[in-house]
DNA sequence: GCGACAG
DNA sequence: ATCTTGTCGC
């Protein structure tokens, strides 16, 4: 992946949305909901945080089994687009695809902090970035997109999302205290399989642990970037 | 036309 | 997403 393909597919400057769409249609393509990917034993999690115009995102890889992080990078660059429903992905992958190329541990699977295949046309974030790079992805947002789905009440209770007759994904009651969390596949991560591995990565908290660690990681460096910024 | 709408 | 302290409940 050199710097024009990355502009290829991530880059908004200068094109229309009815481009994008048509950039987002191209890459769903090659969408696969099978699973593509062997023994997991590193898994990485990403969000971004903003100020200034600017984006900061961060993206820690863990150990599958003991879910410690073994590296977390992050990086920060200008924000290429304001936020419309439904093109995340070329407001927050540029500077993804960014931090994900620097990583010295290649994770085996990236949980995104968006939507999958629960996308009017299965182009969330997760699935984007996933077929553009070739990576097994799962989504786990805190909002639904689209589909429709019961409400799980037990703790550890999931019900299906489902959008035009499909099930896109899942509602994880993950915690006592907390709204129910959207769990999709990305790419090459089967539906079933999205939930699995999303349960194991949970400890007690709202969020799976990639997607937390990254959200706190995004959120330290930018506010050390603007304590930096009082200083100067 | 109106309302909904990941982060 | 962001601006932000306290406060209610388990
Ligand atoms: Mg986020």
């Amino acid at each position: 992946m050199n710097n024009s393909e990355l502009d290829y597919w991530f880059d908004p400057s200068s094109r229309t949305l009815e481009e994008l769409r048509i950039l987002q249609n191209k890459a769903i393509e090659n969408l696969s909901l099978e699973d593509g990917f062997g023994k997991i034993e590193k898994i990485a999690g990403v969000d971004c945080a903003y100020f200034d115009n600017k984006i900061v995102c961060a993206m820690p890889v863990l150990d599958y089994t003991s879910l410690d992080v073994i590296e977390k990078k992050h990086v920060v660059q200008k924000v290429p687009l304001p936020y419309i429903p439904t093109y995340l992905n070329f407001r927050e992958g540029k500077a993804i695809a960014s931090v994900f190329m620097e990583l010295e541990n290649k994770p085996d699977l990236i949980v995104f902090d968006s939507c999958g295949i629960n996308h009017p046309i299965k182009a969330g974030m997760a699935t984007y970035f996933g077929v553009v790079m070739d990576v097994p992805t799962i989504g786990v947002s805190k909002k639904i997109l689209c589909g429709d789905s019961e409400t799980p009440v037990e703790v550890g209770e999931s019900q299906k999302l489902v959008y035009e007759g499909e099930q896109v994904g899942w509602l994880l009651k993950s915690n006592k205290r907390s709204n129910p969390i959207i769990v999709a596949p990305g790419h090459k991560v089967s539906v079933d399989s999205s939930l699995e591995i999303v349960k194991h990565c949970l400890k007690g908290y709202k969020l799976p642990e990639p997607t937390r660690l990254a959200h706190m990681h995004a959120a330290e460096a930018k506010k050390e970037i603007l304590e930096q910024n009082d200083r100067d």
